[in-house]
DNA sequence: AACGACACCGCAAACGGTTGCGACGAATTA
DNA sequence: TAATTCGTCGCAACCGTTTGCGGTGTCGTT
């Protein structure tokens, strides 16, 4: 009897509702709707969709059977304030039209969609009020974690301790913040210096230019002091001399002269990172240089343009998908064990040397 | 009296609170705490947070001054249960490491900014798979509208479709859906690859090779067919065997004999993109071209390549930042006007010849 | 016939915030 | 003095979902 009842009204609806839905934006349905058009409590249309052992086989049929028909799909914004989880990360970097920071974020992108996290990313444009501003929206959203590399231009940290105040999992990737203790997920600049200095002694190299970054920044400091430990190594000597303040493009033409000046005494040359190698490649070839064989060349991973370059550059790799793949697996491991450990983790991504034809000391391209 | 009292407990909760937030992840503070520790009722205090008339200024100061004493914030997932409104839209995209898409994004995210919005990111790696799913993840979450860039292998578009009937507000960008009426945000590959030749033919170059991407891609054929238009406005003839299917640096060096055979007789070439351009150009210098004295080179701008290029690259810039920008705003407009208008609106932009030194035919570089 | 056991389902509160409406006291007006 | 107005505030419902607890009806058991 009642049956019949319910069928009539479940075909209605059905009709009813794609005609609705060619004319007009149909309100999502709920469980309420579903418990109405039924005849039945939200309750028991909650537990039926859940398979809950309180509802009976005939219920659980037609209440699974009809939301499948109407398509139904739970509203996330009510169970995430039900439950106060929304499977939501927070990414805050400097920008994102950075090989680096997009690789980062694809690892952490890869690793989230696996574990049914969503990702709200906030690009601070190295401003401080803004990283202020993101990081509230996030807290005011109730992200369940949140990943961030710091501005440049951030010196004050009190919005990093509120955080942890609100009780938020943090973990800080790349650009660190050495004023909070927390998880991060870091590159060791030193050791891929190191690295690729090594590379250009086992190639041959005798005497060899650094151009180096400023060395307020850490990466300018990390990569230049990798560079002397690998020269000490082998009982070169690290000469100030050698070493050319230039990081960009611009700053080796605005130099070039000072490389021109050191070219016929050196033969290998280590870049802070790949446009600054090309670039100096570049000045060298166009002043009678030839790139392996009188000079060779090599790099600091910061994307595609070592492959582009002629020759191709030798480079250290820095590993951003795996750094992006470790700092979500450690929040995931925060979030999901609500254990409050005390115990902070640092992870350290060793570059890896990529050999292409820039090294080859001596030899023709 | 009562005010002695309310004040006696402020500064209870206040030490109290402060001396909680040492030890332990303190629960964000809500409407409901304030009302009881305040001895007011919850809608009193809502109603003084936002200057409501109703509430007499004593009321308001007190609210006010305590809500910013405990730092209260708004739950903004309770707000957008109750109003239907995120003030967040999802960015669907076949992959963030890729100049062109994070330029796009850093275009949208700016504009969100500005207008109150948060974004939400989801990457498909070019699965239609992930696409359905990542879709219906926005849509559970409420986002208020969805900017999406289709995956390569999508070719069935019901969950397209279902976004309409769900009412959310959907802007195309770059691949765009043809089956789908909606709006769209899309760079103009013809009038580019037109622009490209034109310049070609402005530098005096008299036949032209044409290093194309498989016809079946839209970006393929369009970018062709700018080049042919070109030339017919200049009455050259459109020749088959200037063009060859290449449309990789790995393709360009398979295809590195096909290309020589032709070098001799043309004094130009137009390739699909950047790095295929560039690819080019190493292979002509390697077999003793000089580019641009022998032949010009434009290239197709797909990111930041063209600088490091040797020679810098002319290219025409595809301009995805501001086509991330009026995405963006297209989407806002469809959001905050609720009006039903079933009129779409198409953006084309024109790329941007950005002129450097490999098309310089016939000078030394 | 009265009892407990069990299957099945609904009520109501809760998450955090907003808002229409009614209540109450005090001041103003007739 | 009685009626009206106004200034303040709280009740309760609501957004969509979950869940503890209590209620109902149908059995079988003694």
């Amino acid at each position: 009897m009642r049956g019949i009842d319910v069928f009539a009204i479940f075909n209605f609806y059905q009709s009813n509702n794609s005609s609705i839905a060619i004319k007009m934006k149909s309100q999502p349905i709920t469980i309420k709707d579903i418990a109405r058009i039924l005849g039945i409590s939200p309750s028991t249309v909650s537990r039926a969709l859940k398979d809950h052992p309180d509802i009976s086989p005939k219920t659980k049929q037609l209440v699974q059977t009809f939301a499948e028909k109407v398509n139904y799909r739970p509203n996330a914004l009510a169970l995430s304030l039900r439950s106060s989880k929304t499977n939501t990360i927070g990414i805050v970097i400097p920008e994102i039209v950075h090989h680096f920071f997009s690789t980062v974020i694809s690892g952490i992108e890869d690793v989230a969609y696996g574990r049914g996290y969503n990702a709200i990313i906030c690009q601070t444009n190295e401003n401080y009020q803004r990283e202020v501003i993101d990081l509230q929206a996030l807290v005011d959203n109730r992200v369940d974690g949140i990943l961030i590399s710091m501005s440049k231009n951030t010196h004050e940290f009190a919005h990093f301790e509120n955080l942890k105040e609100n009780g938020v999992p943090v973990v800080f990737f790349d650009r660190i913040c050495e004023q909070i203790s927390s998880d991060r997920v870091i590159a060791d600049d030193f050791e891929g210096a190191r690295i690729a200095t090594r590379h250009l002694i086992d190639k041959g190299c005798k005497k060899i230019m650094h151009l180096a970054a400023p060395q307020h920044l850490l990466i300018g400091k990390n990569r230049k002091e990798g560079y002397c430990s690998a020269l000490k190594e082998h009982k070169l000597s690290c000469d100030d001399r050698l070493i050319v303040k230039c990081d960009t493009r611009e700053t080796v033409f605005a130099r070039a002269d000072d490389i021109i000046r050191l070219a016929p005494e050196v033969d290998g040359i280590f870049a802070v990172n790949d446009s600054t190698a090309i670039a100096a490649m570049q000045v060298l070839q166009r002043n009678g240089y030839s790139i392996p064989k009188d000079i060779a060349v090599v790099g600091f991973g910061d994307g595609p343009n070592a492959n582009i370059a002629y020759p191709p550059l030798t480079t250290v790799e820095q590993k951003g998908y795996d750094i992006g793949q470790a700092a979500m697996r450690l929040l995931i491991g925060h979030i999901e064990n609500n254990v409050e450990e005390e115990e902070y983790e640092t992870k350290i991504f060793t570059p890896e040397l990529v050999e292409r034809a820039s090294s080859q000391l001596g030899t023709e391209y």
